[in-house]
DNA sequence: GTCTATATCGGGATAGAC
DNA sequence: GTCTATCCCGATATAGAC
């Protein structure tokens, strides 16, 4: 018994996943995850009742992924610092090798906002206890009392949005393929050292610090 | 003769915007555009071949605009950091307006890049004067030899990825609209003096500040 | 469980009258 | 230029045999 053979339902899986990653809901179609999977559309049929349910369970599926790596680094017991390097780091990665996987939650936010919205609240999501974690280090590591939101939020966006946004810059800027991974490579530092600055800026200057 | 009342063809380009910001190309229906402009699905073939050429137009428009607003005003006469601080309040005002814009964007790039790159090559957009510029304001104002590029992507993602990703912050976050709307405020001011800082941080550290 | 065949429908595109 | 009616394909979904 060949244990590396999945079971039709996780082949299944798979192929949708693939699909609606590159696609999103409306590009995907069943047709191509069949294919995909090896098998033809009426089994597929048989195995999820309909389009919208085989994405919803893409789109949790994925979307538990996302906020899971989101958050766990930095709940971890680490200096605040060393936790960005991580995260940075991890995240670049992460995002260059699934480098659909933002946009397609993204862009399913956008295309179908009320669905989803109760799928998430479903998920219980504990960010409460992420941001309190990322106060305190603020307060008892660098003596600041700054919003962890807006921190946390720059670091998203230093890391995540140039790898998303990486058709939309390369082709303003007209890079080669080859520098844009010398590109990436070179955040790994640049954006840690940039938030380490950022952040010692507020140290010395506390009174602007309050926000 | 009332001159508010816009040419068919200047009504079924307003329409298809909104219809290709919303929906992409994939989600958007002639239907619901014919719809919106008043007249019917025959009309619009007689004005744009198929949805395709309608598609490309509104493509073309939207990004030359994201592009123009993107670099006019790194290209005047001010001081670096008064440029950042007009260019995120702007932008932010602009994408909160504009919420769909980007992702359009973004979205229209992974679902069709080879189509739309030459598109975009052949709107000959002139990024290395942009940069060119920000590398000169950086030597000569603040004495850092950094990767514009770098720096100019630190910037948009500071700026853009909160307004694009908003749904998905306010999903993980359960955070209101109204505290929304305040929370994209207080970065107008917390996301200049973030880059200040940062940039200050390499002023005074310039054995690292070389990239 | 898995297949082939088919029903059904939505949506892009066209024909042709006015 | 604008309309109604219609074509036709592609895609989801189902029926039913094996």
């Amino acid at each position: 018994m060949d244990t590396t053979v999945q079971s039709t339902e996780d082949r299944i899986h798979e192929a949708a996943r693939k699909v609606f990653h590159q696609k999103g809901f409306n590009g995907a179609r069943m047709q191509e995850i069949a294919d995909l999977a090896g098998i033809n559309k009426a089994l597929l049929h048989y195995y999820f009742r309909n389009k919208e349910s085989l994405f919803e369970k893409v789109f949790n599926e994925t979307f538990s992924q996302i906020v899971s790596n989101m958050t766990k680094i930095f709940l971890s017991e680490m200096a605040l610092m060393s936790k960005i390097e991580i995260f940075v780091n991890f995240y670049i990665n992460f995002i260059s090798q699934h480098s659909y996987v933002v946009p397609f939650i993204i862009n399913a936010l956008y295309e179908k906002p009320e669905q989803l919205r109760e799928i998430i609240t479903r998920q219980n999501v504990s960010p409460e206890l992420l941001l309190e974690q990322i106060r305190k280090q603020l307060k008892e590591e660098m003596g600041l009392d700054i919003d962890p939101l807006h921190i946390y939020v720059n670091i998203l966006g230093l890391t995540i949005f140039p790898v998303v946004a990486k058709p939309l810059i390369q082709s303003i800027f007209a890079i080669s393929d080859e520098r844009m991974v010398v590109f990436f490579e070179q955040r790994k530092t640049i954006v840690p050292t940039f938030i380490s600055n950022a952040l010692k800026g507020y140290e010395k200057n506390k009174s602007l610090a309050k926000i």
